[in-house]
Parts: structure tokens; C-alpha cells; sequence
DNA sequence: CATGAATGAGAGTTCATTCAT
DNA sequence: AATGAATGAACTCTCATTCAT
């Protein structure tokens, strides 16, 4: 719960707003999320909100934009340091799982804006995504080109990548639990940290993709 | 939506509740699905919900209950066909698949509950959860000490299957939709259709999975 | 909470259902007291409730019946037992007292119905009341007139008498309950029995009405 | 009814509520008293209830702390112009007398309350009530300390005065009703005023008091 | 005599949103 | 830029009551 310190300050309202509001959205989804309950984390009037944002959607929007640019960001920075297409993959799994262990919010908002085939803001969630898929596509396209990859489906791998991760990610204190609870027989990964799944992930993939097809 | 046939039926007047909640929590999640427009649907008075369910907590977690069971006797009795792990996987994933896409609220309810940590039925989720991994686990593992497998962590691999097939699904209609708009130049795989897309999921696990280790 | 043992047995299953809706409407008032929760109480179907009463009111007017006649017949009975008007008032105060510590809920019941002037059921406790009155009045004035009493004002010392014992009766968990967290100072009787209480009450009204007038 | 002129005008808002609020909830009951209502008659949004006291129980509160600081507040307030005992306890009599009269919500809602043994609200009702308690029981003390009174209990004289105040006000309109329909040969003092009833009561409370013990 | 299913109205409460200042 | 007051619709849930069997 981020608590403004300065008043009659646009930039700092706004920001607090959407940084709480992405707390709020990524823990209760949208139709759970109250703007009663974010003006008061906010420590601000809840008519800010609509001033700023419109309505509800508008907000929601815009903590879309928000996290999506952000993790596009991070991606195609780290992916500017490698030259080849197998460097490349490895470094966007590993980023991405990184970006969405110290994110967490991001998965929970994922998974749940695509659980409804992006009911509330197709759109943006359109543009984003594409964005962020396009360059995945991008790296195993150049990498069957070069013949390092073989029978490379994009948008199955990228669901792959995506939804391991996220579900890892989300369901990280259902499986604690579990642990706890439970007798021992199945292993629900509680302790693996997210770079070890990353690594697993990586490394599977590699075998599966650079292999010949029968 | 199920209009109602039989009048003072109770067992009648429950399935069409249960069936029509499914469609509106997996469309709307949990804060989002109304009790108003869920009796509205199925034709019968609001109180007859709390009269079979006791309050909004209750009627989901029947409904998931039943979802649960539903995919979980749906795969145990395909798995009775098959005698060897690497039949039974590609069985599990194919059952899974078909499944999930003739009954596409599963994928939706999954994925929203999964995304919460299961924040509205942790126990029935848990309990139900666990059995059809603990299949799924149990496959890999025989398959490991036949030495048919190699490295596996089967709630990753879990994940895995489940992350990728529950996001084509649900993803469906967005990835249509990109593919009209769309400039060609990623493939959405708006065409597949989900066997295709299972059986690319079976070929590339295998290759991952009968891979040595490095 | 009473349960029944023969079903098929009107009287019964309507003894029942009054014994029981004398508890819960003693303890919520007419209004909060539930039909719902009467049937569940008295383990039968709730249409019975207003197969043998009609409606709430019935039931309610029912209640009020039973227990003013209950208690008129205990004080007459015991009426006859005294010749003299003194004795006679020290009985009647005796009797409703230990009346009154025995089925509490004709306190809790007078108090709500005579704080609302006998709003849901006017007649009916018009009739009882005034029996019960009647009664209450002759002892005086026969007293009176022996010049036994001085300067009497029946309704006056009777809600006098009723009053006392009502309160004390109704307030004993609350006094109970201060006297724990009290600072001592206040004595709130919580103590006393309600015969000590009767007994006070007795000699105290005695003062007042064999004394001359100024 | 009392209707707002001010809009916009918190305070005013919140007086409305109350004021009606407490005729609401004497007549009704706390069970029995509607929101919606209570919003009808204020002339304004059932929501500004809960935004002003955040649900029925608040305001419930409210309403009883509103009344019982009244009417101890006006009590304290004569006290102060006596200095003696005897006088100290008939000023109680009569401001007590004349307030319920003018108030008559304050005996309405007390025997509600006490009839459930502040089912409601415990906590408020304790500490208030226990101040006027506190005052009259500090008035007999000092009597009897003066030899003024004899055989003091002041829990039950206390009920013995509320009780017969609270019961004749609350009980006016039954005494007239059954004045006009009546054989006449009972006296329900349906005519005598309030203050008529508190000098009586004092005239005897007074007899009962200052007697030695037998 | 008894049941469970059904109903419509209304309960208290919360919602997103707007208005006046 | 910011506030608190106000709103109307919607929410989940409970109520007394009735119907068909």
C-alpha cells in the first residue's frame, strides 16, 4: 500500500493510483476490485480516480498499458545484448520469469485477462501482447532460418513459456500449502525458486527444439 | 443458456443452476457473475440459489466441484486403456485437450481460480487438484524408473500441459480476432484446431522428455 | 429447543411449535424472530407452522394467549389460597415473581409488547391484560375498603409491581455481567434471587400502603 | 417526519437520520425498522445511511448514545439545583417523568433494550446506563447515610421508577383505548398526567423510604 | 397431516459514478 | 487539483407465504 507524500502533485496522484490499483486488480481481478478500497490505499479522494482515469475501465486500462510496456521493456533491453537466436530464447525465458517473480502481479493479471479472451480491454491487451510476441516469434523464426531450431510453432511455444511460468508463479502459495498439508508422495515444487524452473523450462525447451523431426 | 422443463424438480431446477453458473462464473469469474441475471437465465426464482446452495461461496463450489470431477472421471477412464506410461501421457494430453475444448468453461474456471491461488475454495480445488496430478505425476514416474523418461519434474511438466492447452483454448477467439486484423505476419494459429495442437504438445514432450541429460 | 417425537399428531406438533415460539419470539421480538428458524427448531416443515396458524401473526397472538392465560391461571389458583387482602397482594407478588424467574420469557414478551402499546396484537392483550388487572385491582380495593390500604392507585402500583419484577428478571444477565467488569462501587444485584427481590418488593409496598395520608 | 431543507449540509444530513432514526426504531423495534424506510422519510439516499454510519447497528448506537446522553444530561442538569437527598430523588422523579413524556421514544426504546438484555448493543447502553444508575443510587447512599432512608436497595428502587414511568408512558394510548371501550369499573388512569403519576409515585416512594425497618 | 419446491417482495449493503464547492 | 456529499442501480441474501403432491 503505497501512501502519497505529496499533495497537488498530477504526476505523484496518478501514479499512486496505478500502482495500487495494479496491487488491487492482480489480487481480486476487476469486477473484485473496489474503487472505494483503492482510494482509500491511496490515501486520496476517491473522485481522483475519475478525474484522472475517467472510469473503472479506464483505469484498468491503463494499469494494463502500465505492466505491459514495462515487461516489453525489460525483454527487449536484455534482449539487445545477444546476438544469436538460442542466447536470445534463453535470455527472454529467463527474463520474463525473473520480471514475473519480482512482479507478481503480472502473472495473476495475465492469466486472468486471458482467461476471459480479454473481455474488459481487448485492445490494448491486443497491442501489447503482440508486441511481446512478435519478437518472441521473431528469435525462433530467425532461429529456423539458421537451422537451429526445427519445427517451430510461435504461438504454442509462447503459451508454453507463458503459461508455465505464470502458473508457477500464481500458484506458488497453493503449493506451499500443499506441501505442508500433504503426504509427502507428490513433490508440488514448493521450495524450487523461479530461476531453477526457468532453467528446467530452458532446458527442456532447447531439447525439444533442437531436435530432428522424425 | 438452459431454460428449465420440468417444474418442481429438484434435481432438475439444481442442474440447470449448476449448469448455467458454469457458463457465468467462467465467463465473468466469481465477482463478476450476478445471482440476479444466474436465475434470470435459468428461469427460476433468485431464493431457489440459496435454497440449493446456501450463499454465492457455495453454489461455486459446487460448481467446481463438479467441473472437477467431470475432467478428473473423464481422464482416470481413458487412462484404463493404455499399459505403458508413454501411451498413457499422450492419452492424458489428447483426453485433456479434447476435453477442455468441447468443455471450454474449464480452461476460463481454471485458469481464474489459478490465478487467485484459489482465493474463493482453496480446499475443493486443493483436493481435487491434487488427484488429477497426482495421475498425471504418477504416469512420469513409472515412466522414469522404465527409464522411458529422463529428468522429470512432473509439477512443472504439470504446469506445462496444462498452461499451454487451458491458453489456446481460452485464447481462441482473441487469437481469431488478431488474425482478421493482423498484417499477416505472425501466425496466431487462429486455424489449429486443438488436436493438431495437442498432438505438436505430445511430439514435442516426448522429445523432451526421452532426451539424455547433458 | 424442543423436538417432537410423534409426527401425525396435530396437538402435538402445534404444542410444539408454540413452546418454541415463545423462546424465539421472547428472545428476537416478532419482528426478528424467524419462521424459517421456528420450523428447523421444532424439526418440522414450515408450511405446517402456517397450516395451524395461518400467519405470523396468528402464530404470535397464540404465543401471547398461551402464556397470559398460563400465568393468570397460576396467580388465581393461587388467589384462593388467601383470605385476606393482604395476604392476598403478598401472593400475588410472590407468585409472579417466581412465575416470572421460572418462564422468563413472559418478562422479555410484556416488555416488548406493552413498549410498542400491544402494536402487533392490541385485543388480545387487551382481554388477558385486564383480567389479569382485574385481579390485581380488587385485591386493593377490597383492601381499601377494609381500610386496610390507604390511598391507592391500582394501575399505578401495578405497573409498580410488574415493572420491578419484569426488569429485574429481563436485566439479570446484564447485571451479572457489570458486576464482573464493575469498579464494585454499584451494587446491581446481581445476586440476588428473585424471591429476596419479591420479598423487598412485598415489605416495601406494604410501607407505602398502610401508612396514613398526609 | 421530519424533511431536510439543506442539501449538501453534513451535519444537517446526519441530524435528519438520527431524529428519524430514533422514531424508526421506537415504534418498530430494531429488528422492524426498515433502511429503506428510514431514507424515505429523511428524503434522501438509503446509501448516505451507511455512508454516515456504516450499517444498521451503527446507527443503532448512534441513536441509543444520542437519547441516553439526553436524557442524562438533563438529569445531572437539575440535580444540580437541590442539595439535599429527599429533594435530590424527587427532582430525579419529576425530570425523569416529564422527559419521557415529551420523549416518549426514550421508554419505547429502553424497554426494548432492557427486555433483551441490550441484545443489541451491550456495550453503549452499559456504560450510559450505568452513569443515571450511578446518579440515583449515589442520592439513596447519601440518605441512607443520613438516616434520611431506610433499607435501601437502589437497584431495584431504580427499576421500581423507570419500570413504572416507563411502563405508564409507553402504555398511554392502550390505557385510553381500553378507558373508551370499557365496563368501567377499572381505572386505567387514562386520563391522569404524567405529572399527577410522579408526584403519587414520589408521595409513596417517599412513605416506603423513610419507615424504619421492622 | 406433512413435505419440499417455489415465489415476490424486501431486507441490508456496496457499487461506480457525479455534483457542488 | 482536490474534497465530501449525494445518487441510483445493483448486489447478496432472507423473509413470510403458497402451491403441488
Amino acid at each position: 500500500m503505497t501512501k502519497r507524500t505529496h499533495k497537488r502533485d498530477a504526476e505523484a496522484s496518478r501514479r499512486t493510483i496505478v500502482r495500487n490499483a495494479i496491487t488491487l486488480f492482480s489480487q481480486k481481478g476487476y469486477a473484485g476490485a473496489s474503487m472505494d478500497e483503492l482510494a482509500k490505499m491511496s490515501d486520496l479522494n476517491k473522485a481522483m480516480i475519475f478525474y484522472y482515469f475517467k472510469n473503472k475501465k479506464g483505469l484498468y486500462e491503463a494499469v494494463m498499458h502500465e505492466i505491459l510496456q514495462e515487461i516489453y521493456q525489460t525483454i527487449t533491453e536484455e534482449n539487445k545484448l545477444h546476438d544469436n537466436p538460442l542466447d536470445e530464447l534463453e535470455g527472454f525465458i529467463q527474463t520474463y520469469a525473473s520480471f514475473a517473480c519480482s512482479h507478481p502481479y503480472l502473472p495473476a493479471l495475465l492469466l486472468k485477462e486471458l482467461s476471459d479472451s480479454g473481455a474488459v480491454i481487448p485492445e490494448v491487451l491486443f497491442a501489447s501482447m503482440r508486441k511481446l510476441f512478435a519478437l518472441f516469434s521473431d528469435i525462433l523464426r530467425r532461429g529456423e532460418e539458421r537451422g537451429i531450431f526445427k519445427d517451430v510453432i510461435p504461438m504454442i511455444l509462447y503459451f508454453m513459456v507463458l503459461g508455465t511460468l505464470n502458473l508457477m508463479v500464481t500458484t506458488k502459495p497453493l503449493r506451499v500449502k500443499a506441501a505442508q498439508l500433504d503426504d509427502i508422495e507428490v513433490d508440488t515444487c514448493a521450495e524450487c525458486d523461479i530461476d531453477e524452473i526457468a532453467d528446467y523450462l530452458i532446458h527442456k525447451i532447447k531439447l525439444m527444439l533442437q531436435q530432428e523431426e522424425r
